[in-house]
RNA sequence: GGGGGCGUAGUUCAGUUGGUUAGAACGCCGGCCUGUCACGCCGGAGGUCGCGGGUUCGAGUCCCGUCGCUCCCGCCA
């Protein structure tokens, strides 16, 4: 005898007669005193059982004992409900399960939070984090995560990519972000770095032959977490041998698109949009712009440059964007807020209400200066003023923040798009040296060698972003397969020999021995199946997430160490946790 | 490290200007009920108002500190 034949939510009229046995969670019990109704629940949805003290004693029995997400097992007959007894809310509200027999197999304690309340604490839902992956919602992520993902390894399988593990216990990369450490009993003082990413031994899968590696690999960053970010993530990490670029990104839209296919949605179209680093900053004062609405930045350096307003004449760059609203005095207050989170000193701004323009600066501003700035009734004209970069973080953030208040984007559409032709390096603020501005992998563009060297500022990398309604999906480069070009960006940034040796000479060697023409790309999943599904924040796509203190509500991690336990691996803790 | 928000029965919330014994709904316990589907009806239990300190005749309410959760900046693709 089996636990189960079909699946609660499934059942219809044609399922009428059939006799079955059918197992899950008491989502409600209704006693009548006499009839007891159960709702019977699984993945699938509900179906009701009707208990019938005068068809089966021992189940009404039983079915008294019920309290809610008790486990059960039901075997009867479906049978079509009366035409008045039909509940049009439900899928299954034609049938009921005329039940003969009924075991409880499991019972539950009273309950911490019942299944269906809403806005329930998260530490809590995550204690019993059991009990919330019944909810509906989070069936409908988990599962909806699991299809995406398929998808995924269904497209690269088709593409020919090969599927090779990498180790998670490695040296520290580079990547910028700090590591977690493991230490090593048979080595004390020793320690693994847990992997950032794969991202030297995918350049090494390739260079051994794997023309085409790919991998959903677990990636580990110790830095503070947000809605969007966990210590520990998933990436589809991927990597091509003899490619250019537009292949790369091919296989990337190829990916994205049978995933949305794969959930039942409408595609983005392809080829999705590219638009080059230098333009992405200029219009949207940011390099992952949500193209999904205008309002792009405009210059104004050449028209302010002899203002009478100081702030303009002074400033090496003035932008700004038209905001489509006449904003108040309130309004602008807490505008020049937001700006000044952004890093503005002030907000400069031109209302037009009516067709006359309302501002504090336009008695400092000249006639061709107002005239340059004219915008139509029901605007306001917002402005920033500073070094480039200040300007287009709070133009970028106005704009962004605009967007959301003013409800600017179309919330049914998706836009995919690529940001390309980043800079190769970046100065570093604190040392002022030059930096990567991604990881030191990445390939010039063609022609750019020689400015590696010669002209850091003005190289530009084969560097690429995918972009998704403004999130940062993922990024990818063509790699450096010249170890000439390397060692030149190694120099560039000055690393000292010895220290490229102990870091990099195993990739240097490994480049120097027949490296093919090699790019790829990352692509973070969690976040991609958080956006699939609608939701802001990736704990509502994991099962068993982290708070933003780092801990583990349900297991109470992490935990301090006895002595011992740490004497044998080499380390003391100079620290106790608080508490 | 910095800034904002939240914290009152098991849960979600209300709680007036600082004023008697801190309330509601759901859940839980007991009873009644044969067509309900958020079943209904009757009764009951359940509170360190996060914690500590202060102001006050009197604090859930005001002040300070602290802890937890959360969002953001820094940090991080």
């Amino acid at each position: 005898m089996s636990w189960r034949d079909r699946y609660a939510g499934e059942l219809r009229k044609d399922d009428v007669g059939q006799r079955l046995t059918l197992s899950g969670w008491a989502a409600r019990r209704r006693d009548h005193g006499g009839l007891i109704f159960v709702d019977l629940r699984d993945h699938t949805g509900l179906t009701q059982l009707v208990i019938n003290p005068e068809r089966s004693p021992q189940a009404a029995q039983a079915a008294h004992e019920i309290r809610n997400e008790f486990v059960l097992k039901a075997t009867g007959e479906i049978v079509a409900r009366a035409p008045d007894a039909v509940n049009p809310s439900l899928p299954t509200g034609e049938v009921e399960l005329q039940v003969d027999e009924l075991e409880i197999v499991s019972r539950s304690t009273p309950l911490p939070f019942q299944l269906d309340e809403e806005n329930v604490d998260e530490t809590l839902r995550l204690r019993y984090r059991w009990l919330d992956l019944r909810r509906d919602e989070m069936q409908r992520n988990l599962r909806l995560s699991h299809t995406v993902i398929a998808s995924i390894r269904r497209t690269m399988d088709e593409l020919g990519f090969v599927d090779v593990w990498t180790p998670s216990m490695t040296k520290g990369t580079p990547e910028g972000a700090r590591d977690f450490l493991v230490p090593v009993r048979l080595q004390p003082g020793r320690f693994f770095a847990l992997a950032q990413s794969p991202q030297l031994f995918k350049q090494l899968c390739v260079i051994g032959g794997i023309d085409r590696y790919y991998q959903i690999a677990t990636c580990w960053r110790d830095e503070d977490l947000r809605a969007d970010r966990q210590f520990e993530f998933r990436q589809l990490d991927l990597e091509m041998a003899f490619v250019e670029r537009e292949e790369v990104l091919d296989v990337l839209e190829q990916s994205v698109v049978n995933a949305f296919q794969a959930v039942g949605r409408d595609a983005p179209a392809r080829p999705f949009p590219r638009m080059t680093f230098a333009e992405a900053m200029a219009k949207y004062g940011t390099d992952k712009p949500d193209l999904r609405f205008g309002l792009e930045i405009q210059d104004a350096t050449e028209i302010t440059r002899s203002s009478e307003f100081g702030v303009f004449a002074k400033a090496p760059v003035v932008r700004f964007l038209v905001a489509p609203r006449a904003f108040s005095r309130a309004e602008l207050g807490r505008l020049e807020e937001i700006a000044k989170e952004w890093g503005a000193k002030g907000l400069a701004y031109l209302v037009n209400e009516d067709g006359e323009v309302r501002s504090p600066i336009a008695k400092f501003l000249s006639e061709p200066e107002l005239a340059a700035f004219r915008s139509d009734p029901g605007t306001t004209v917002l402005f920033a003023a500073g070094e480039q970069a200040e300007v287009e973080r709070v133009l970028g953030g106005l704009r962004i923040h605009l967007g959301r208040e003013l409800g600017l984007a179309d919330p049914d559409e998706e836009n995919f798009s690529w940001v390309i032709d980043f800079p190769l390096f970046q100065r570093d603020e604190d040392t002022g040296r030059w930096t990567f501005m991604h990881h030191p992998f990445t390939s010039p563009i063609a022609g750019h060698e020689e400015l590696v060297e010669g002209d850091p500022a003005a190289a530009l990398s084969q560097h690429y972003d995918l972009i998704w309604n403004g999130w940062e999906l993922g990024s990818g480069s063509i790699r450096i397969h010249d170890p000439e070009v390397q060692r030149a960006v190694f120099r560039t940034m000055s690393l000292p020999e010895e220290e490229i040796q102990d870091k990099f000479g195993f990739l240097l060697q490994a480049l120097a021995m027949g490296a093919p023409p090699h790019g790829g790309f990352a692509m973070g999943i969690d976040r991609f199946a958080a956006l699939m599904a609608g939701e802001p924040n990736i704990r509502e796509i994991t099962a068993f997430p982290k708070v933003a203190s780092g801990s583990d509500p349900l297991t109470g991690a992490p935990t301090s160490m006895p002595a011992e336990v740490l004497g044998e691996l080499g380390i003391a803790a100079i620290q106790e946790p608080e508490r």
